[in-house]
DNA sequence: GCGATCAGCT
DNA sequence: CACAGCTGATCGC
């Protein structure tokens, strides 16, 4: 969940916002939206007045026919090609997450950036990184001042195959069953698509997935082939595709073969968090109900993140996501996150931000910095007591920021 | 009473 | 724990 604090929101030097919506200023009439997830969108309605909104064409139509904002509001914009917007140089990066997600590259005028503050601004929204975009012609050709980094997955423990080995495996699982076997895949509103897709053209069968998801699916531009693969007619499909939530819990599995021609459910939970370092299978057997958890991930693993940051080679990181954790994901980004990264302490910074609401875990994370640095733990707990710290929010980050970063 | 926001859960 | 997104509680009007 990327944090909603507004410094993460904030494009430095500008007057922009990224993914920001709940943050509207008069300072700020452009707003840019990653991809349409809705931890991203907090804060936008089709009645949005904030300003107007620069996205990917295939987000600018979900916002459109999903949100159904009116088209004035929204100016898409292609991919891989520089424009100027208020007198910034913006190129829109596929950010290789979901269907319309993109990176924003800001390159800010020289007279307009003093020195010592950022020229060069990557904003990643949520990624997966992939060597290839190291290798992406308006990547290779600035060195980038500031990155605003998804750190889904920003601790070594988290190692997980390419999409393409995570795919493999479900076709594995499903080659293996018995005849008779359902099987259903988790997706989310909008993400998931190649584990469902990936499986049914390699084995050559239907995906079928309600009214909604197939309405959602028309939006994406999707391979004319790839959509050739759903059906709306429940019985002419092996794959059945869900939400990942509620729809893949044993009962409504259970339910959506009970009184049926399948004997047994078979699905599959595609998500990097179900990586097991033993190399066993998350796998979870209720009667005819099995439920397997697959490390297809749209986040980039820890090795992908320093392949990104390896490449890229930052001056500074903002760490979008994770910020607000307990105090063994806070040492991971302040310092096994730095180390391993091989960023040199003396040029680069990581600044931490935490969410101003999220109490019990500000008060944990301030406990822990009180601890790491010297501090009584004591001092930092009479700092403030937990609702005066949202009020205090600038001057607490501002605290938390030379601490962590000292 | 309503919409917005948030913690908690999966 | 996190993902994305739901639910129910709480806040402000």
């Amino acid at each position: 969940m990327a944090a909603q604090v507004e410094h993460l929101k904030w494009i430095q030097g500008t007057n922009f916002m990224v993914d920001g919506f709940n943050f509207q200023s008069p300072r700020c009439r452009s707003y840019f939206l990653t991809h349409f997830h809705s931890d991203h969108t907090t804060g936008l309605r089709k009645n949005f007045c904030g300003g107007v909104i620069y996205c990917s064409e295939i987000t600018a139509v979900l916002l459109r026919k999903d949100m159904g904002m009116p088209p004035e509001r929204i100016i898409p914009l292609p991919m891989d090609e520089p424009l100027e917007i208020d007198g910034v140089t913006v190129t829109l990066i596929d950010a290789n997450h979901c269907p319309g997600s993109c990176m924003f590259l800001f390159q800010l005028p020289y007279k307009a950036a003093s020195p010592s503050s950022p020229r060069v601004i990557l904003h990643v929204g949520d990624m997966r990184w992939h060597p290839r975009l190291g290798r992406h012609p308006a990547l290779r050709a600035v060195k980038v001042d500031l990155l605003y980094l998804d750190t889904t997955y920003a601790s070594p423990k988290h190692v997980f195959p390419c999409q393409e080995d995570a795919i493999a495996e479900i076709v594995r699982l499903m080659r293996k069953e018995r005849p008779g076997t359902l099987f259903v895949v988790g997706s989310y509103h909008i993400g998931k698509e190649r584990a469902f897709l990936g499986a049914a053209k390699a084995l050559g069968w239907k995906v079928w997935c309600n009214a909604n998801k197939k309405k959602t699916m028309k939006m994406l531009r999707l391979p004319e082939a790839d959509m050739a693969l759903l059906t709306t007619v429940q019985t002419s499909a092996q794959i059945h595709v869900t939400f990942m939530g509620q729809g893949l819990q044993p009962e409504a599995l259970e339910q959506r073969i009970s009184g049926s021609k399948w004997s047994h459910v078979v699905a599959f939970r595609p998500t990097g968090w179900s990586f097991r370092k033993s190399g066993g299978l998350d796998v979870r057997k209720e009667g005819n109900v099995t439920i397997y958890g697959i490390p297809y991930s749209e986040h980039s693993s820890f090795l992908e993140l320093r392949d990104c940051v390896r490449t890229l080679r930052p001056s500074r990181i903002i760490p979008t996501v994770n910020v607000t954790n307990d105090p063994a994901t806070a040492r991971a980004i302040v310092d096994r996150f730095a180390d391993l990264m091989d960023l040199s302490r003396d040029k680069s910074r990581l600044d931490v931000y935490f969410k101003p609401k999220a109490r019990k875990a500000q008060q944990r994370l301030l406990a822990y910095i009180a601890a790491s640095r010297g501090l009584s733990c004591k001092r930092a707990a009479d700092m403030s007591p937990p609702a005066q710290l949202a009020k205090k929010q600038l001057s607490i980050a501002g605290f938390l920021k030379r601490k962590v970063c000292a």
